[in-house]
DNA sequence: GTCTATACGAGGATAGAC
DNA sequence: GTCTATCCTCGTATAGAC
């Protein structure tokens, strides 16, 4: 039980950017719900900066781990690609879509180190699911047109633009499972 | 030419809001750009709700309007199709997403007369789209699965994340094209 | 590590002169 | 219609006590 302020900061942090944006989160905020002074926050993390590209990071790192995790268990490419999916989905029960989602949005105003990280995301993740396409078609359970690197760009697009136009709507989990789960089936399923 | 204050104040207004976000853009930017001072901007719009509201309201029909020619014109499916999947590609050539798209990632934070714009602007746009897709089908050009309306839903995120997508990279237009163009092409060429 | 106190700028908004 | 002047709140950040 190492739960110590910083992480405490950094969940409360992700939370709000998640649902709000980079430009509407702020000190007052995380020291409300941390239940610490604002000043505090800074001991923790010197500036806003300092304290995003952390978040990001941590984010990005954690994907990661969720994905090779994904990668490594026994099922079967279908079943991986519904796990990928359900990444997305979950975050909306709570209003939130994925922080680099909201962060690409507001890339204008990130500052460099915080662009790399998210930079940095995609291209993960877009090696990710390219390899798990490529397994896929290996596996004669699918046909990549025109090519498995042009449906991963493909798919992502989807999954980011999915949980952008759930936001709009009262059930956003509801919203994205109808958009995203029928055309999963129709070019992924492995029947 | 009458091209007053108030559309100049809602151009400058529309430019920072695409690029930066609803709670990045304030009253001193626009100040700046259109030449007036801060205060002379609440003669126009009485608060930054209403400017807002305003200026999604007029996005809106705008893009009726363009949409509305497109459907009008004599061009074939495929190359409405084509015409408007430019609409958003423009815009990202001075790294500006669809106003909408950037108010749906800030949604949480909007007022309540926004929000009902917004999601009346993804309801008409969704409408256009369902229509544009039918005609292709009943004309056999194309075969929509499983259904027109899914095809509409899925094609709309598709073209909402690729914006998004794009915003990291460095030639954001030329990185929608070459997620977005391929998949059209194979989709919906009537070749 | 967390606090109080404070600096300093930027935010939206209003009153009243011109 | 646009200006100057001003208000009040909120933003990040720092200094220094405990």
């Amino acid at each position: 039980m190492e739960n110590n302020t910083a992480k405490h900061i950094l969940d409360v942090a992700q939370d709000i950017v998640r649902n709000r944006g980079y430009s509407a989160f702020s000190y007052a905020d995380i020291s409300k719900q941390v239940g610490i002074r604002k000043a505090s926050i800074h001991y923790h993390f010197p500036s806003k900066d300092e304290l995003v590209r952390a978040l990001v990071k941590r984010y990005r790192e954690g994907m990661a781990r969720t994905c090779a995790q994904i990668a490594k268990s026994a099922a079967s490419p279908d079943q991986q690609m519904l796990q990928f999916a359900n990444l997305y989905r979950d975050g909306l029960e709570h209003n939130q879509i994925c922080l680099c989602a909201m962060l690409a949005a507001d890339f204008a105003v990130l500052p460099p180190a915080v662009q790399e990280e998210i930079q940095r995301f995609f291209r993960d993740i877009e090696v990710w699911l390219t390899t798990l396409l490529q397994q896929g078609c290996d596996d004669k359970l699918w046909d990549c047109q025109p090519s498995v690197e042009q449906e991963a760009k493909g798919l992502m697009a989807m999954l980011q633009g999915a949980q952008l136009l759930a936001r709009s709507s009262e059930d956003g989990a509801a919203a994205f499972e109808q958009l995203v789960y029928p055309i999963l089936e129709a070019k992924f399923s492995n029947a």
